[in-house]
RNA sequence: GCGGGAGUAGCUCAGCUGGCUAGAGCGUCAGCCUUCCAAGCUGAGGGUCGCGGGUUCGAAUCCCGUCUCCCGCUCCA
């Protein structure tokens, strides 16, 4: 029994050999985290987002898509809270090797003297019993007055201290506070580092200040700042939602397990705008949907788990995520938000400009809520390599190593071959790929044995392989061979197209 | 970022008490065979042993630095 780790091994080495996925700028020692994908990759990454488009697009007449752009004005993440949010001050204690966020260590330590006060407060109450004025104690009790200066203190200078982003500062308020670490106890900490979730660029080619912008953290928020645009040009009526497929880019801490967490990575999106005290009726609409999505790529229930977040951001109001059985764990693969009216919100403010909409229904506008669908390319990608990755042992002892891919979805969808390389049976291979090839990818093989060439195909996750052999050349027939059965059956040259078709095309997943 | 492990051919690995021109299997390519589920035959290509420096007559092997990957911790919208 191959442990998972040995597991997520052979998966990674499976992807590189056969062109999935290779590790980005191999050749000058790759770059931490970053990965490419290659030709069969690039292929089966391609006909994810087809299907997803298909299914959230094509499939919703109130659902449209859009492409915005990476770059965006800084504001944007200024609204969103991403310039707040995505800025740790994060320090380290020499002796534990534990990592802190500083800002914490300091709440942590402002809340201890707080608890301080709690404790003065307590014994005045039973020292004074009924007589006790709460309000008078706290305004006049020399122990909690120089307790709350001391807090109203620290608060000023962290407060001070990072607005001017001087780290220093905020290294000599911990040491003078004389923070300990609550692992080793010790006071030994290293210089408090800036860590930008966020990438910076500069626009323009001259560099100053003003011209700093980021690389989009997500997606949503070009939806957000275009939803008004296509509302309005799409004549689109709430319920309604956007769609987008794109990269964005993350500085993670810890960035690792192959492509699953990437500091480029792409995610496909879709923000459904609904009437405020509507959304927990598409939040369940939406999971349900989502999950349905899921189970179409014909992947085994026991992979899936469902996890609803107890502690919530601050802009959702219900949460949950679809998690996926990765090599490594229980991981999320796609998340479901109830995001409220805050991210329209927030631009409303910060843009000065009214982000509303007008329902004629109920005669009134207001700021629609959101309901966010997002999952990751990447990792439906990951889930979906794994869990088709089968090392094979066959009834006749031998073993083959086949990618079980949804056929809708694999690169090749069919391999044509001919059984010998004389005879004709080449130039007849080939008439064939030629009518195929207009409405499916497919490879021609004519090298080394048929059994060879079958493991080939397996091995990239093809679907059907086609084999003309010398009756082909009498009836105009051929075998066709199931991928996952290994079964073959003769049919004449003329059915393939409409056999190929029914097989591979997204209606059977998407009506199922 | 810290701690631990690792890095030799496309893949899996051997060689590592310093010493022939750095090897094997699989894969790849060319040819033979003309075969319906890997492993028939012949041949070829492919590595400055992650990179840089040092010790030495001599380094894949020993020492230092560095990069990358894996595991754990920290973080995670």
């Amino acid at each position: 029994m191959a442990t998972n780790e040995d597991n997520l091994k052979a998966i990674i080495s499976h992807a590189k050999e056969y062109g999935f996925v290779f590790q980005s700028s191999e050749i000058y020692d790759g770059l931490s985290a970053v990965y490419d994908y290659g030709q069969m990759g690039a292929e089966l990454k391609k006909n994810i987002k087809d299907y997803w488009w298909s299914a959230m697009v094509q499939m919703h007449e109130n659902i449209v898509g859009i492409d915005a752009a990476i770059f965006m004005h800084p504001t944007t993440w200024k609204a969103s809270g991403h310039v707040d949010a995505f800025n740790d001050p994060l320090i380290d204690n020499k002796d534990s090797k534990k990592r802190y966020r500083a800002d914490v260590l300091i709440e942590e330590h402002v809340e201890k003297i707080r608890q301080k006060i709690e404790k003065e407060v307590e014994k005045g109450t039973k020292r004074f019993g009924d007589a006790f004025d709460e309000e008078q104690f706290r305004a006049t009790n020399p122990n909690v007055l120089r307790n709350q200066s001391k807090i109203d203190e620290i608060n000023l200078r962290f407060k001070v201290a990072m607005d001017e982003e001087d780290l220093a500062a905020v290294k000599q308020l911990i040491e003078e506070l004389e923070i300990a670490c609550p692992v080793s106890g010790s006071k030994n900490w290293t210089d408090v580092k800036q860590f930008n979730l966020m990438f910076s660029t500069e626009m323009g080619s001259v560099a100053d200040a003003a011209s700093t912008i980021y690389l989009r953290p997500e997606t949503a928020q070009g939806i957000f700042v275009n939803y008004l645009n296509v509302q309005k040009t799409g004549r689109m009526k709430i319920p309604f939602g956007i769609a987008q497929i794109g990269k964005a880019f993350r500085n993670e801490i810890v960035a690792r397990q192959f492509i699953f967490r990437m500091r480029e990575f792409e995610q496909m999106e879709m923000q459904f705008f609904v009437r405020p005290g509507e959304e927990m009726k598409w939040y369940e609409y939406w999971k349900t949907e989502r999950v349905k999505w899921h189970r179409s790529l014909g992947i085994d229930e026991k992979y899936y788990r469902f996890h609803d977040h107890v502690k919530l951001a601050h802009y959702a109001n219900a949460a949950c995520d679809i998690e996926f059985d990765f090599p490594m764990g229980f991981k999320e693969l796609e998340g479901i938000h109830s995001r409220t009216d805050f991210d329209l919100k927030q631009h409303e403010q910060y843009s000065g400009k009214k982000l509303q909409y007008f329902d004629p229904e109920l005669n009134e506008s207001y700021v629609p809520y959101v309901v966010e669908t997002s999952v990751g390319l990447d990792r439906t990608f990951l889930a979906i390599l794994s869990a088709s990755y089968t090392e094979e042992k066959l009834d006749d002892g031998s073993e083959r190593t086949v990618l079980s891919l949804p056929a809708f979805l694999a690169p090749v969808k069919a391999a044509v071959m001919p059984l010998t390389r004389k005879d004709g049976l080449p130039e007849k291979a080939r008439e064939i790929m030629e009518v195929l090839k207009f409405d499916f990818n497919c490879q021609y093989d004519e090298k080394d044995s048929p059994g060879k060439r079958y493991r080939r195909q397996d091995a990239i996750g093809t679907p059907y392989c086609i084999m003309v052999d010398h009756q082909t050349l009498e009836d105009n027939t051929v075998t066709i061979r199931d991928r996952d059965t290994m079964q073959q059956e003769r049919v004449s040259i003329d059915q393939l197209e409409g056999i190929l078709q029914a097989k591979v095309s997204f209606r059977k997943a998407l009506t199922a």
